[in-house]
DNA sequence: ATTTCGGTGAAACTAGAGTTTCATCTCGCT
DNA sequence: AGCGAGATGAAACTCTAGTTTCACCGAAAT
């Protein structure tokens, strides 16, 4: 570890001991508010301790800092790392071959975190009651998207009637875009790198009236228009490719949602399922 | 609760559907950042989003605060008195929450965490080797585990030659599977409500020398052979559904790695496989 | 007692952050 | 096409935070 530069803490306290009164109480109500150093002006950590703004620019030039502000810096990349993600992300603490992996997942955290954070319980309660309520529930999703599309038809076609992927088993959803009417819903996943056909596939149903659900990340917004509803799902990744993993959640918990919402109904349709399974010899117990 | 001053994230989200391009832009690194916001300046931001300071000022006083330094102020307020990380507190057994949404996300959260804590370094790093090095890799997933096996086709195709879904475009794996050869690789997704039709699947490909790995939730070995690679997912769902998160995430990482390995001729075919769409005019930007 | 020297705050100074203005651009609408 | 309305960035501007200067103080040394 040696050539590491040393943390804030300790290059307080290296100092502390040939620090004077003023600047040594100023030390303290810096090592007081250490986790969220950076929110902190130099100004009202002056205040704090009684002390005037120009001690305050010294004495963090005597503990080793350019200026306050490269303090600050440090501060606020420390607190990254104290941050409770980086603390789970730490899963294997004897292992340092595990550093990309420990990335990997706190970015994966992050995406779910973040992205229950910022949905709004009114459009998710609207979405689901439109996914269980409409006549035909049709979804798409191309690309990224694919894979996401599918999972949600899955669960989705366990739940009720009339839920299909598109394009189906043809090669161009053209036919089954036709079959959509009014207050049916069309779930539209839709990340970056969309595809060309998308565009089409969503004006075509907007014009036959369907309500539209988009799965999408930030920034997409561009198929988007006033009473659609949108579900953001972050998807960054740590590396090369985007991740999904917030999509895929949010996936299943609109399906649940809509399970719960429906009720009896889905549960009858569940045994139904899981009977004609059994019949068939299909799944292994 | 009436007369409560909205926190910062409720001002942003009740303005968000309105905000144009770029001042959206900024509301989701603003979003992204608002465990600590008080710790980045407007222009940080601003650069951050890829907006002018202008703008920066702009936004914070639409989504309706006097200025930034009122927001940075109300933030601060907020930090100290919401948690660290509102979600994550709800993973510990304080439950005190009844809220959906947090369950939920509170296990998909200790799906990943216990997944990832439980994979062997070498073996995930064998799987690498193997995905990276074989003739070919073959993908089969069904029912449950189907979109994730395309998911990890999809990633990997992108990397290399000679990776495929299987079955394929034919109603039956059997024909691709005959071309399976000593040094291939199977990349098997099975979780628990296993099809019939895996176990023959995974028995014809191990008689045809091939090398497995398993994606599976723990409990499912009963197809694994000493020598097989098995990389174990939780699959825990909060409710009715099992969330598949966990095994999502694996995939992008196993795939990233892959990447890693493979370095420059993967990198190269990332670069063709990009131009190759950008001239199919496939691709929206 | 005098000198010296580091510590300190008031105030001048500087730098940089935040705001405002204004010209440009891009839509959607006639 | 032509015309607003709104979005945006560059640059001017303002203001505040941070730094520096300088005079003063008090304690230790002579």
């Amino acid at each position: 570890m040696q050539g590491m530069e040393p943390t804030i803490q300790e290059s307080i306290m290296a100092a502390y001991e040939q620090l004077p009164p003023g600047e040594r109480r100023l030390a303290d109500t810096t090592l007081s508010r250490l986790n969220n150093l950076a929110s902190y002006s130099a100004t009202e950590l002056a205040a704090e301790a009684r002390v005037s703004k120009a001690t305050a620019a010294r004495f963090f030039r005597r503990v080793g800092y350019q200026s306050f502000g490269h303090a600050r810096r440090q501060a606020r990349a420390e607190a990254h790392l104290a941050s409770p993600l980086h603390a789970l992300a730490e899963v294997n603490p004897s292992e340092r071959s595990s550093d990309a992996l420990s990335k990997h997942l706190a970015t994966d955290i992050r995406n779910l975190t973040d992205t229950f954070q910022r949905q709004s319980p009114k459009h998710l309660a609207f979405a689901v009651n439109l996914l269980a309520k409409a006549p035909r529930v049709r979804v798409v999703g191309l690309r990224n998207g694919h894979f996401v599309a599918q999972h949600a038809t899955y669960l989705l076609a366990q739940l009720r009637d009339e839920v299909a992927s598109l394009p189906g088993s043809s090669m161009t959803p053209a036919e089954d875009l036709a079959s959509l009417r009014t207050g049916d819903v069309l779930l539209v996943v839709d990340f970056r790198r969309r595809a060309a056909l998308l565009p089409k596939v969503v004006s075509t149903a907007r014009a036959a009236g369907a309500s539209l659900i988009f799965i999408t990340n930030p920034g997409m917004s561009a198929l988007t228009r006033p009473g659609d509803i949108t579900l953001h799902c972050l998807t960054d990744g740590a590396s090369i490719f985007d991740s999904y993993v917030a999509a895929v959640s949010i996936v299943n918990y609109l399906s649940t949602a809509v399970a719960r919402e429906l009720g009896n109904s889905s549960r009858k349709r569940l045994e139904a399922i899981e009977l004609l399974h059994d019949s068939l010899g299909d799944i292994q117990h």
